[in-house]
DNA sequence: AATGTGACATACC
DNA sequence: TGGTATGCCACAT
């Protein structure tokens, strides 16, 4: 099932958009990042799956800088196209091999430290 | 209130 | 190297 409009202010998701919103371009985040930095903690599924929602929000989420811990892109899927997000990426100055953000340790942007 | 779900993370086989 | 299992938690039905 999917949630239809789930971008309340003060919903998890809207906190979860919000952080998104702030990753420098050419930079990457990950799921298990914004989780802990949200303070969820363990709920990196509900990153996940808050971008799900962005998917139907009304403002531009740059969901293509969240990838999970190994700098993968695993919600390619989820784009209009199986391209799209790598070359979104790419666009952004970010080298992607093989699904892969490249040299991610160093482009990673973690709110819990970038922000503190 | 209970159940199902997920674009993760980790552990194990 | 890769599949399966489990923990985890907010949100929809």
């Amino acid at each position: 099932m999917k949630p239809k409009q789930v971008f309340d202010r003060g919903s998890f998701f809207a906190d979860v958009f919000e952080v998104v919103r702030l990753v420098p371009q050419g930079r990457v985040t990950t799921y298990g990042a914004i989780a802990k930095y949200l303070g969820t903690g363990k709920s990196s599924r509900m990153v996940g799956w808050a971008m799900n929602a962005a998917h139907t929000a009304h403002f531009h989420v740059p969901a293509q800088r969240v990838v999970n811990r190994n700098g993968m892109l695993t919600g390619k899927h989820h784009f209009a196209t199986n391209t799209l997000m790598q070359e979104l990426l790419e666009k952004e100055g970010i080298v992607v091999k093989n699904d892969t953000v490249q040299n991610f340790k160093s482009l990673l942007w973690d709110p819990s430290v970038e922000l503190l």
